[in-house]
DNA sequence: AGTATCTTACTGACCGGTCAGTTACTAAGA
DNA sequence: TCTTAGTAACTGACCGGTCAGTAAGATACT
C-alpha cells in the first residue's frame, strides 16, 4: 500500500540534499572496506545509500574525491578528544600514557575506524594527495600527541628520554597491527590473543620498555 | 645490427621455458609493487618480463595464481636461515634476540621482502587462499620462531614469561610497520628516523620491554 | 651432415564483461 | 513556475582471458 487516498502524493524519491553526502560517505565506507577500494563498485555504493549512481556524481567529483572525503570525514576530527583528555590530565604520566593507549585500541575495535585504518594502509600508494593529508591531519599529529605525553614522562624522570622518539612511533604500529578487527589471520591463528590480552601486552611492553630502569634511585 | 650473414638467423624470439616462470615472477612483483594488485596489467608484466601476454597463461593459470607465486617464491624460504641461525646461537638470549631483530629489519630493507609484505597486507582480504598461505608458512612460522628465543630468555631468567605471548607479535609488526621502505608518510615526514635508529629503537624498546626487572635479585 | 617431421613455446589480435563517468530527462518542493 | 535534486539508460575505456596461428628447435631418419 505505497499510499492512500486521503495523501495522494507519496513522492517516489525526497530531495534531501543536506542527508545524502553523509549518508553516501557512510554506505561507501562499508562497501569500500568489504571489497577494498578498486573492487568497489559506484552503483552499490548508491544502492546503500538509497540513491542512484548519478546522483553520488551530485555530491562528489570521482571516486577517488569520495574516498578521501571518507578518510577525511572518519579520522578527521577523531584525535581532538584524546588531545583534550591528555592536556587535563594530572595523574603518573605512566596512568595518562595507559589511558591513552587503551583509548586508542578501543578506538581500533570500533569497526569504521579499523576499516579505514586498513584502508589507508592499502590503498594509500594511490593517492598521493590523501597521503599527504593523512600524514598531517592523522599519523603526525598522533605521534606529537605521544610525544607530548612521553615529554612529560621524561620530565618527571618516570621515562627514558632515549626511548621518546621510536616509542611515539612505535604506539600506533602496534595499535594499528596489533588489534584484533584489523588482523587477517585471526581466524586461522591457533593461539589466538583476545583484545584484552592485547592492549594489556601493549601497554606492559612500552611501559617497560621506556621506563627508567629501577636500578639505580628509583623504589 | 640484428643479425650477420654469416650467422643469418638471429630468431625472434627464443625458447627458453625454464628461465621464463622466474623471470615473470620477477616482473609480476614489480608492476605489482608499483601499481597495486589490481591497477597492474598483465599486459605490462609481460612486457617487462620480455614476452607476450598469452605466454603469461602457459605458466601462470590466471593473474590470482600469478600473485600467489609472487608471494610464495619471495617469502617461501625467508626465514629457514633464520631458524638455522637460531638453532646454533650459543650467547645470552638477549644477543640472540638482537641478532633476529637486525636480521628481519635488513630483511625488510630488501625491496623484493618489503614489497611483499606491503602487497600481501593491502591485498590478502581478496585472496582467501593466500591468506591461508600466508598465515602458516610466513606468519606463524616468524612468531614460533620468536616464540622459542623468547622461551630460551625466560627458561634461562632472562625475559618475563607474561610477556612472551605478546612480544612475539609485536615484533613482526613493528618489523612491518616501522621499517623505512615500508613507511608511506616517510618523504613527508618532519622528523624521520632512519633505518638504523628504527632498528636500535625497536631493539631498545623490545628488550627493555621483557627483560626481568632488575629491581629484586639480578645485578 | 643434411633435411624432413613433429612438438610446443610463443605471439598478438580479438572478445566480452565490467564499471567509472555522462547525459537527457523527470519531478520535488520553495 | 522555476530551480535543482534525483533518476536511469547510456557510453566508452579498459583489461583479463582466449585461441588460431607461427616459428623455434628437438628428434628421427637418411
Amino acid at each position: 500500500m505505497p499510499q492512500r487516498a486521503s495523501r495522494p502524493r507519496a513522492p517516489r524519491w525526497q530531495r534531501r540534499p543536506d542527508a545524502r553526502p553523509e549518508e553516501i560517505l557512510e554506505a561507501a565506507l562499508q562497501v569500500f572496506d568489504a571489497q577494498g577500494y578498486a573492487r568497489a563498485r559506484l552503483e552499490d555504493v548508491a544502492r546503500k545509500a538509497g540513491v542512484s549512481k548519478g546522483t553520488l556524481y551530485r555530491y562528489f567529483e570521482s571516486k577517488d574525491a569520495l574516498f578521501r572525503e571518507v578518510v577525511r570525514a572518519t579520522k578527521g576530527q577523531a584525535l581532538t578528544g584524546a588531545e583534550a583528555m591528555m592536556e587535563q590530565f594530572e595523574g603518573t604520566t605512566r596512568e595518562a600514557l595507559t589511558l591513552l593507549m587503551r583509548r586508542m585500541w578501543s578506538h581500533m575495535n570500533d569497526p569504521r575506524h579499523a576499516s579505514v585504518s586498513r584502508l589507508v594502509q592499502s590503498e594509500i600508494k594511490s593517492f598521493p594527495e590523501l597521503a599527504r593529508f593523512y600524514a598531517d591531519e592523522v599519523v603526525f599529529r598522533a605521534r606529537r600527541l605521544l610525544e607530548n605525553v612521553l615529554a612529560r614522562g621524561i620530565a618527571r624522570g618516570e621515562f627514558r628520554a632515549e626511548q621518546a622518539r621510536f616509542a611515539a612511533r612505535a604506539i600506533p604500529a602496534l595499535a594499528i597491527q596489533l588489534s584484533a578487527p584489523t588482523c587477517f589471520h585471526q581466524a586461522y591463528d591457533p593461539d589466538p590473543l583476545s583484545n584484552d590480552a592485547l592492549v594489556e601486552g601493549a601497554i606492559d611492553l612500552v611501559l617497560n620498555g621506556i621506563s627508567v630502569v629501577p636500578a639505580q634511585g628509583a623504589r
